[in-house]
DNA sequence: GATGAATGAGTGTTCATTCAT
DNA sequence: AATGAATGAACACTCATTCAT
């Protein structure tokens, strides 16, 4: 009966990574630490990872998916535009508060688009990461202006990018500060943005 | 005839090193190649800053003070509280797409704040950079309910929080992948937010 | 078959370092020096102690060690006191014509007794190093007394304070000049401690 | 009228150093301390001396001349080989005390034996110290073996030398180990050496 | 003569990576 | 496959010395 591994060694790894990186940061972490969180001895990780630099790469790529998952769910629930864009907002604050390691980790990722060695590699990676976001956020916006739901006049890519950010600057914000609530501070936001902050003169 | 010495020798370092950590990161920056990038000796820069930290620190001081004056102009311009909350928008578009070198060096002031020796002192110095900046605009939004002119129901600060989150984001976005156009996504940001997304069900 | 490594590298160090700080004084001494003497590799010494002077510490602790077991042979002879004085003194004599790298030593570890940055550890090394050799002295001394082999009218401890001064010396002066003979020297201050060096008026 | 300049900026710059060499250790110490002590610029060190390696040299034959003049007032005045000898015990043991300081500029001068770029200029100016020290001693002891007061079969070299290392190291202890009272057990050892440690059999 | 700002050679220490076991 | 002892490249920082004022 040989061990089936369940979540095999390496990604054993990754995880035992993931969490020295979001406690210390990738430039503070050495190699030994994320040996030791994981249990096994310092050589072995480069069994499975050729440098520390893969390492951080392959916590990046789980990251995302962690995430991608996480805004999959509203997207598939059935709803007006403004239904399905409150649930994204929602459910990305959700994220922020349970897993306030992964915005620590992001915060790393964009650091390393500077200075290291394959600094392409990693704003390639960002940049991708990012059009995906703005891409789903876009196309809901679309859908709702093609359904009358939303306004015709204002540009789904522009709008997608600017809660992109609120999004992922409020990760930030509650990583710096926890006494923020980002789930109420989206709730406000959401009503602000689908119905509008101004008063409606007519009503 | 006194040298009148105008940006004193301590602030050609300043922004020197604030031009090398941009470009290549703090963790990558040699004290070294600061030195060189101000034309003067390495030992120069500790004549002046105790360590590699504390001229970091004193960029972070530096930029901030920058952000600060670009975002003061248009508080001091009469208006309603939307326009100023549209001229305040601009105004930080403007300096991501200026100043990309100043989002860079915010993203190490983040990461920063992990792992490093005085980690305590970056995430302070974060958190009151974020609150001062949440100050602000959610003043402005006081103001525009005070008036009349903003929705009564909504919490200032959470918006003011995702709006300084979304200019933030902004940046790092804009910085990431160059071929988004900030100034034109802030403004459907900004008629989105003011005016709300969804179509007025009485026009 | 295990290597039974009989010194082990950890020793091997002490003893490479032990010979090139005395051939060289502990400050000018380079760690690389170290490395170079003890065939490995300049971050191995880092294996094995966690800083330049930690290892200069290990030195002095072997050091003393070497020194006990040549002053322990004499005392575990029998004989009078006055023998076994004798024999101490020529003992260390010897020491200090054998081992003169041993005295070398010394010398940095007395003027690492100031300015160090763990001044204190050094000195407080030093003083029960001084005491510990005093107490073995003036119980020689006192075990004549008793014995009614020497005159009472003398303070033990102040006779054995300059004993030990007189051989801690004789290292420097040989030390410095070679051609001074510790062994015929110290045979002569025996003469004239033991027996005095004024002529019996009697006699 | 010029500046006599009594003791001259020279000599200022010389006790300074000296008192701050003694507190700090020769390697601890920097030249810009000096100046600071001196109450003088850092440059003006480097008007009056070359390097700082000189200026210790000159420390060093200030020290000199301190000693000797201590020593010699006990020559000068008359008296048995017996009185004199225990007059210049008693004087050093004064020394030991009274400037514990200069003993500890004198363990820098014997480590700054090695590993110094004048290695060689340290090493002679100490052995022809101890070579003056040693020549006042055997001269007395000469005397007393020519008047008839010593006993003749002594070396008086060897005993000498021995006399000059327990001062020396005496020095030493008390440096390192305040609660040692240098002038008892100087007298002790005076006894011991001048009458024998050993009971006389007639008496 | 006096100064102190500027300099850069020199070194202790860290840690990613290798490789013999 | 797994290990951890060994390695040395890399870098922040110090401080004696210089020299323009």
């Amino acid at each position: 009966m040989e061990t089936v591994q369940g979540p095999s060694k390496r990604q054993l790894i990754v995880e035992s990574a993931a969490e020295v990186f979001a406690r210390s940061g990738y430039a503070t972490t050495r190699v030994a630490d994320i040996a030791v969180a994981a249990g096994i001895g310092k050589g072995t990780v480069y069994e499975y990872f050729s440098s520390k630099e893969e390492l951080f790469f392959a916590v990046f790529e789980w990251f995302e998916e962690q995430i991608r998952r996480r805004v999959d769910g509203p997207l598939a629930e059935p709803g007006t535009a403004c239904q399905q864009l409150r649930a994204i907002l929602a459910a990305s604050a959700g994220i922020v508060v349970e897993h306030r390691a992964l915005v620590s980790i992001n915060l790393d990722f964009w650091s390393a688009s500077r200075g290291s060695a394959s600094e392409d590699r990693f704003t390639d990676a960002c940049r991708s990461a990012y059009r995906d976001y703005r891409g789903i956020l876009s196309q809901v916006i679309r859908r709702g202006q093609r359904d009358g739901e939303f306004r015709a006049d204002l540009e789904p890519e522009g709008v997608a990018t600017l809660i992109v950010s609120a999004l992922d600057g409020l990760g930030v914000q509650h990583w710096i500060d926890g006494s923020i609530d980002p789930r109420s501070a989206v709730e406000s936001f959401a009503d602000a943005l689908c119905d509008g902050l101004c008063r409606r003169q007519q009503q």
